[in-house]
DNA sequence: GTGGTCTAGACCACG
DNA sequence: GTGGTCTAGACCACT
């Protein structure tokens, strides 16, 4: 379920914040569902557990999940309304990208048949 | 003419870069056209010389300018053409973007704006 | 096992980056492999960090290693392939380096013999 | 005749021996032979006089060339004696680079392919 | 502890 | 003046 990539450069934790992000707006986990222990998930992705902690930490601190001492993490109930939220920033983040592509000569078209495939991808996941 | 915002996070050197890039795309620097000289844009831009020619030797290695040394730097004659190269990378990126907006539940008319008015931004630089 | 001659007029960094090949090639690092950190490597042959910190950086842009922050850097899978790539480039340089002993009128003997010697060079270290 | 590459990153005044050198050892240019001036060959191949200059007095240093003020420079009896002294070095840079090639799997066969086409490079050019 | 970025200031070779 | 290399020492994010 969990996968991390050491060689991409992103951090580490910061993939595993994306990753819990992104299985809650396609709905695998829903809200009170609970996500694996910091020791589990350590395990399974073989990476230090000092790191799975930052990225709960930090998922906690957004109101993403809350921790139940001695029983683990769970999805909070306004985490979809959260990630919701976050929109307009990526929305400015496309229109640099598109302005990018742009100045390189992309043909709008091209741009057009982009979005038209992310959307069809978004289709095969959500059930 | 260049600019670097040091609160952004992004590497400094790399705005360096991402800016040459851009001017050359758009046109103002063309091949063999000598950009500032290492020392001149660290006074101008207020940094240290070792960023700029941190800068300016990625940029070499890159192919996009020559360093002729004690003469300065210079565009490449491949420069627009490996620039160029980058945009299927650009694209993969673009088509992740809108993924993780379908999924955030974002509207495809909204994106589509946003391809609309990125385009249009262009439009204004380009003469 | 690192070693730098700060006398040859050869950079330091590119010494570097030569031996960290060579060791590649010759199998004593292997894919994987953990290479010496930029600290323990500036204080084993007593440069500057920011010196090993340049060598580790373009090994890293040419594909020989990754480096993961936090971990190390270590041997790239490819790291053998690419190497082997760049043979083309010398043998050119390597014709080179012969016609302009040819003209200088060394005999073709000489040159032979130095390529025995060579071979019998790299045989005394390959296991 | 002459030519320079200011791209290649070898300097142009190292360039410009190196071709002096060359031409004497293929009997292009024979003892007493007057080379170019040093303002003429600036203006054919657009360098700076200075850095001609430059050339003409490292070659006068090393014994390859007289200077007569007022009347040029001519090459030196003694040049092509002088030349064929630097072959001994030129034999170990040979070596090295046969054994970078060996260590890196070239086989032998290819090697001495090359040894074959630059003497055959320099059949040709000798008369 | 790791790698990555940056500053300050120096020296060299080249033109 | 130019680019290129190097040192010393600092700070940051990540593990």
């Amino acid at each position: 379920m969990f996968k991390v990539d050491v060689m991409s450069g992103q951090p580490i934790y910061e993939q595993i914040i994306n990753q819990v992000e992104q299985f809650i707006l396609i709905g695998v986990l829903k809200p009170d569902d609970k996500i694996p222990s910091v020791r589990s998930m350590a395990e399974k992705i073989l990476v230090n557990p000092n790191t799975i902690q930052k990225a709960y930490t930090e998922l906690d601190h957004k109101g993403i999940i809350y921790s139940v001492p001695g029983r683990g993490c769970f999805v909070s109930k306004e985490a979809v309304n959260i990630l919701n939220m976050n929109n307009r920033e990526k929305l400015s983040e496309l229109e640099n990208l598109i302005f990018e592509l742009a100045i390189a000569g992309v043909d709008k078209k091209e741009v057009e048949e982009c979005v038209i495939k992310a959307f069809e991808k978004k289709g095969e996941i959500v059930e």
